[in-house]
DNA sequence: AGTCAATGCTTGAACTTTCAACGAGGCAGG
DNA sequence: CCTGCCTCGTTGAAAGTTCAAGCATTGACT
């Protein structure tokens, strides 16, 4: 009798004792985990840990390069953000600019052996972090738990349709 | 064979496949939860989320108040940041600085009136984000395992010895 | 070819966060 | 009371992020 009356607006439906309590607790282990991540990354390999993502993900494409909106979409961040981004890594001398071959607007964001020499001296530490902060801690059904759910949360908000709202 | 040989640095134990797509999974759905969840406030309260979660944590303190520290601590952000925070909500006149009389080093952090309003009229519309995104989406098992996994990641990165580092 | 909307990426300004340094008050020991 | 150290909270500068606006190119339509 709580929800759905006839007059004003409508009741909001509030989140149960254990919804708040879950979502405390999400906030609390990503905002730590983020926090702890940074700093580890931040320390021993000089750059966030978004930036460091950029790297990574350069590092897996086919030939150490991928079109700028590409990347963002790949790190789920926006175009400006990336260009902000790209700008400190080339300063650094990890990443590196070229033009687009088929296309004169493009651009390729290229990770420079420097780059690439860099995180592989910093993989090994922030494996280990992620590990300690996680895999270690967590029982293996645990694990396979927490993919389904994040896939399921990710999911709910790809605006999967094609309206991409990468254009920001 | 692969681990634990014998002459250079130890072989880093890498993430598995399987842990590789949950690390994966994980970076997408909080990244993208936690930029749809700013926009939502940005757009609807005027401002981030961490700073309508000070608010929050204000509103369910004993007098509306709390100590800088106290309140840094439950929101798990640094003073500094707070201090920050706090000065950008009061030129709102969301929230309000106040001596703390036991402690001429203290301040408390007061929410006004106009905040709790502002908070009571944008809450509804971030609780149904919220549902959208996790609640409506996660089967109620999926609730509680995501409940126990936040809990034990957090509780991993709590300096719970008492060494706190929220001196920073 | 000519037009016009859409795309790709960048830019600068405003805002937020981090980092290191600081001033002031508390607290303990002499 | 004085000394030295710790905690409370703030500050300014540097770094990162967002937002809206902008330029160049492309693609579709005529």
């Amino acid at each position: 009798m709580t929800n759905q009356s006839a007059g004003g607006p409508p009741e909001p439906r509030w989140l149960s004792d254990e919804e708040q309590g879950v979502w405390r607790a999400y906030l609390h282990a990503t905002t730590l985990l983020e926090d702890h991540l940074d700093r580890q990354l931040q320390r021993d390999a000089g750059m966030p840990h978004v930036y460091y993502g950029l790297l990574v993900h350069l590092s897996q494409a086919p030939r150490h390069r991928l079109r700028m909106t590409e990347l963002a979409q790949d790190a789920k961040i926006t175009r400006s953000r990336l260009s902000h981004a790209v700008a400190r890594l080339e300063k650094n001398g990890w990443v590196r600019r070229e033009e687009c071959p088929s296309d004169k607007r493009g651009q390729l964001a290229v990770l420079t052996d420097e780059g690439y020499e860099m995180l592989k001296r910093s993989a090994p530490g922030h494996v280990a972090a992620v590990r300690a902060a996680i895999f270690d801690r967590l029982a293996p059904e645990q694990v396979a738990q927490l993919g389904d759910i994040c896939r399921t949360i990710q999911a709910g908000l790809q605006p999967e349709g094609g309206d991409l709202p990468w254009t920001r």
